[in-house]
DNA sequence: CATTGACTCTAACGTTACGTTATGGTTTAT
DNA sequence: ATAAACCATAACGTAACGTTAGAGTCAATG
């Protein structure tokens, strides 16, 4: 029971250019055909071809795979050994790959968050500009006029130890902010353990210090959305929290 | 400072040919060139060349480095991702074709086995033929001209079952042997057991059963070498302990 | 019986990332 | 000035088919 290409191709699940692919390179020529050219598929033709196949999918070079088949003698199990550990090496070296991607990736996220420090590093020169406005008169009435410029000098001639602390002090102040919402009591002493340590952190930036800068900052906290997803993003609802448990601390409720 | 292809391709490790090449799919189509047309190469350049064979080596294609090179809106971390799945795709194909050929080894192993056995077969019909010029005057003698031809025919005409049940018995015997053999004694009890077992073995195949033949049959053991080594494979020296185990079983010691 | 739809054939270009000549001009050291 | 070293473009080769394209074949249907 002789088959034609199609049928042949269907049966094992390969194209007819497959087949006929076989046939121009000589790894599978069947063994008769009709007047009319058409190729005619044996029962010995359909094994072989299943024996290609099989070493097709182990992804054999075909000319691999014509060596194996046409010649018994070949070896086929050391044609394995050594296949295997060819896949073997494929698998090594795409594992480094993925290493390679990974770290890359850790290395991408990294510098995203430098950037977003980065972005809040401008956050906090804009702060102290807002600042600035918002209460410049007033300090300089009470500090004189210097202190508003100061701020800002101190804030850029600081020393990278101190940026060290002032941005691990940061850490924590958010850290803590997490552990003291879930009191959901700004007046508890978590809370205001967190208004402390921020002011103390302000005190890295600010030249001077005032309650009515720090309550300007907190209120603007929750004001400017850019602020607001900070501590938003470390708890929902956290500049508002913070907002609070500093008003709650300065004793300007 | 402007470099020569062979420098650049010197200085990174790749060929003159791979720069050309990426030259003309536009990929890396140095800045400036000399009026005689050599390609010039500025450090920009050089940078460019390095994030590619960064890609490169994570084996994508070019095609998509250009993407991620000319535009640096392409997402190169959703690129990264991508990549790494199809990466671990790659990866499961691979396992998956060394296990099949890790199957394929042991089904081939496994018939080596087969072919083995086959080729016992094989002995076992020389022994018959060998025990029949041994002792076929002598069986002749006892029982008649036929016997040697039905002990013969009785093998071939075996049911599968009966074959079947052959060949556990004969795999018991070889585990018993081994078991005996620590005894170090061939009157041990275990070890007469393994004589009596290979009684009931040899009566599969003979069609008549003389102390004699069996006697001649374990003394082949030991002097033919093909079934001395059939049995030491076993045990070191399990032919030995296998005739002096039939010997005094048939009391002939 | 002719037409149609399903197949079949050969031929040839396209794909990937360069390697490998081949042919000829340019630069540099001797 | 000449050779050695280097540069350029052009074009074929590789692996394993996919994809048209043009043309013939076969079986069933109107």
């Amino acid at each position: 029971m002789k088959r034609k290409v199609k049928e042949v191709a269907d049966l094992v699940g390969i194209s007819v250019r497959t087949l006929h692919h076989y046939d121009e390179i000589g790894l599978l020529s069947p063994e008769e055909s009709t007047e009319s050219g058409y190729r005619l598929y044996s029962e010995d033709d359909l094994e072989l071809l299943q024996q290609i196949l099989f070493f097709r999918e182990l992804d054999f070079p075909l000319k691999k795979i014509k060596e194996v088949i046409n010649s018994p003698s070949f070896d086929r199990q050391e044609a394995l050994r050594l296949h295997r550990k060819m896949l073997l090496e494929k698998r090594r070296r795409i594992e480094q790959m993925v290493k390679t991607i990974d770290k890359t990736l850790q290395h991408m996220k990294g510098e995203i968050q430098m950037t977003d420090e980065e972005k809040f590093e401008v956050f906090k020169e804009k702060l102290i500009n807002d600042n600035e406005q918002k209460y410049g008169e007033e300090i300089r009435e009470k500090y004189g006029d210097d202190t508003a410029a100061a701020s800002n000098a101190k804030l850029r001639g600081m020393s990278q130890e101190d940026y060290q602390s002032m941005t691990n002090l940061e850490k924590e102040i958010l850290s803590l902010l997490q552990k003291a919402y879930t009191t959901g009591d700004p007046a508890s002493d978590l809370a205001q353990e967190v208004a402390a340590k921020h002011k103390a952190w302000l005190m890295y930036s600010w030249s001077s210090y005032s309650k009515e800068a720090h309550v300007g900052l907190a209120e603007m906290y929750v004001a400017d959305e850019r602020f607001a997803a900070y501590y938003d993003k470390s708890v929902k609802g956290g500049a508002k929290f913070l907002r609070d448990a500093i008003l709650i601390y300065l004793g300007m409720n």
